[in-house]
DNA sequence: CGTCTGGTTGATCTAGATCAACAGGAGTGG
DNA sequence: CCACTCCTGTTGATCTAGATCAACCAGACG
């Protein structure tokens, strides 16, 4: 249960990058060396469970932009993400859409319409290039029935989605698209941030403007605007979907994040 | 696995008042018979298990407004609500709170901080009177070690929190605050509604004006004007806690709910 | 009896939606 | 190569939904 590559680098944004290097080279590279290694919810099966994964599971690269699995499709098995960034989103009807998570190495995806067994409620695509494993129904079904582990890290996991979704629902509920602008960059900042030893902190966003107003729930000419105020402010300096924030506690100051 | 009493009627709310008759009764009334039968996550354990939940579990009447956990409590247990209806809430360090969901017989609540062995991260409380059974710590360890199905219906429960999660994020994002009170009105016709036929409907409130609100993110008086606003469109009706809708239909049209 | 909480309404102000124009790529096809 | 469209992002002008501040009423309750 050791991680042999992979763990020179632990700044997350940059061993994103080195991940899809190593992990493309080798097709076959087995889950339980995978670089995301205890991250992921499939660390802790026994031997004979690791020969089945390796079995119905099968290794992909996407392009940016590539769905992974469509929603209102029918469940085709389980999704472990390997390298880059994975977008959750939903349409409605009048081809709005809105990105309500983002998903990263050692992350599953795609199970909740596996454990109902109906259809996909949302969508996931590669925002940039990105690797996903799948695992195909029958294998998933035997490991669940024979590892009672795996179930347990899927509660894990489903009870992180529902916190995740109430502290988003509140922000929605009491804060400005300011303040929660202000939120969500805190947020990418702890995944997508380099930083430079906690002091000035630079972004690289997986997502165009357009998704990151939906995150917020605000039309992308009313986010331009708030990044003009931003930066104004000196606050957060945005050039392309690269953000320069030259002090993360002046950002976080008078913002309830995430209570 | 019958239930015996309280299937006289099925209707939602009228079942309610009843059961919390039936209920309080016998406070060794066994959940094998109870009521929410089929509904639970209980109805599906053999002998042994039902013995060890028997002792486990403490049955406990609730005043209306009367907290069932709260949030930043330490764990006790998981709580199984038997009768009546419990809001999940949540509150900031401002005094703002926000109801973000409802339970009603047969939903088993405060599990996740059970789960993950954190603090509850959202207060629970009777909106009216309630009924709700509580089981402790090492009698639901003890459950969960020994039947894998009661496991998977946490894992079910989980999946529906997070996609009503996500419905009422996409609604948030992208409907008005107008549309927002129409879907929730729709949403409670279903528990609370006195439905004559499926043709004119009339609900009772379980929550205040000011919950009402902050379920749709808006304030307090912007909700009485669009109430204002519903009830000169002939569109619903309200007097205290009642409300009475002429049309479903025309409420519901031209609104795109819970895509 | 005063106080408190919950609800309604009015007046006002502003954050944010909407409509619209425009500029910079990135393809694509001649 | 240019011309074309398509897509993303920015900015301006305008309008309105909704927040805010405030007064007020009714019932609950010590």
């Amino acid at each position: 249960m050791t991680q042999p590559d992979c763990n020179a680098t632990s700044d997350a944004r940059g061993a994103t990058w080195i991940m899809v290097g190593v992990c493309t080279r080798s097709e076959s590279h087995s889950c339980v060396v995978c670089h995301v290694g205890r991250r992921s919810d499939w660390c802790e099966l026994d031997e004979a469970a690791n020969i089945l994964l390796e079995r119905g599971r099968r290794r992909r690269e996407y392009d940016s932009g590539t769905v992974v699995f469509a929603q209102g499709e029918f469940n085709k098995g389980v999704y472990c993400v390997s390298g880059g960034t994975v977008g959750i989103r939903r349409f409605d009807g009048d081809g709005n859409s809105v990105l309500l998570a983002l998903a990263y190495p050692g992350d599953t995806i795609g199970y909740r319409s596996f454990l109902t067994g109906r259809e996909h409620k949302t969508s996931a695509e590669a925002l940039g290039p990105a690797v996903v494993c799948h695992i195909d129904r029958p294998t998933i079904t035997a490991l669940l029935a024979g590892n009672p582990a795996l179930g347990r890290r899927f509660l894990k996991r489903l009870v992180g989605e529902v916190e995740h979704a109430h502290d988003a629902m509140f922000r929605q509920a009491t804060l400005s698209n300011r303040d929660k602008l202000i939120c969500l960059l805190l947020t990418l900042v702890r995944r997508h941030g380099r930083q430079h030893t906690d002091g000035p902190q630079s972004i690289d966003l997986p997502v165009s403007r357009r998704d990151l107003a939906s995150m917020i729930g605000a039309r992308h000419e009313t986010l331009s605007r708030i990044i003009g105020r931003l930066e104004s402010d000196g606050i957060a300096h945005f050039s392309g979907r690269q953000v320069t924030i030259p002090n993360v506690e002046a950002l976080a100051a008078g913002v309830d994040c995430c209570a």
